[in-house]
DNA sequence: CTACATGCAAAGAGTTTGCATCCGC
DNA sequence: GCGGATGCAAACTCTTTGCATGTAG
């Protein structure tokens, strides 16, 4: 993971700039964990920075997944949450029931994408995926609720 | 699968009218081999009935959705499309540059859900996945637009 | 004939755009 | 100081809702 400060001059290297706004949005993706919906960013920016408005974080967020410093995962119904862009492609199993996410890596899924790719000529470029269901500790609470 | 007819007789059982935009709507979902998204079904509905409208269309869809007689998955990006119940836990691949969506069955993935179980403990109970990439096609055109 | 459906218009929710002003570099 | 960034308002897209009228059963 590069440093808050790397992650600036890469922004200033391509010739765009550092706001106060940009530094407030990037430090709270990088502390949420990954994960967090527009909606969240935007309520933890106005903690910190409280004029600042809601499109300035619409576009700070494509700016930054543009830049590829993020990422943004579609996790269904529309919703996208945004996470750091990391060195190596990962996806996470999300607990319906107790919300906990795990995460898994690239080679686990491989091997279906690439039998994907040999059965239907399709080459799946997801680098985030959700995998919904039930965590070891949820699913032996037995799920009938 | 149930007939055109069987599926008119649940909704009049159910204490609900058939009405000329349901038949419409339903022989469109019915013929279009699954995966058609609103606008699609507009489209075709405005061909069969001109004066149809789009509202009838997402309450028609809605409707069925709620008496079980379709299922609308979630393709990413929060699109939807419907498509006729009862047919067997399948899956979406979606093209990211043409649109196309393939159909790809349960057996296609069962594996990387056991082989994730075995190893996180986690049990994957998606009805429905959408995975995307560039279809057969679109590959072969090479990513320059 | 009665309750459910439709069509139109308008309201909402979520996201993007135009433009004047501001400010990082 | 210049060119990119911000804030505000408004536009846009997609979907839902209110209400009067229409119609299936």
């Amino acid at each position: 993971m590069e440093t808050r400060q790397a992650l600036f001059q890469r922004i200033r290297g391509a010739g765009y700039r550092v706001t106060p706004q940009r530094q407030v949005i990037l430090n709270i993706v990088l502390n949420g964990g990954g994960h967090l919906t527009i909606d969240q960013v935007y309520a933890q920016a106005r903690q910190a920075a409280p004029t600042l408005n809601l499109v300035t974080v619409y576009r700070a967020l494509n700016f930054f997944c543009e830049q590829r410093l993020m990422v943004a995962a579609d996790i269904g119904g529309g919703r996208k949450v945004y996470e750091i862009a990391g060195a190596r492609n990962h996806h996470h199993l999300v607990c319906r029931t107790c919300g906990k996410v795990e995460r898994i890596e690239q080679e686990e899924v491989q091997g279906l994408f690439e039998q994907i790719e040999a059965d239907y000529r399709f080459l799946i470029d997801m680098d985030h995926m959700a995998f919904f269901g039930l965590c070891s500790t949820c699913k032996n609470q037995g799920g009938e609720s």
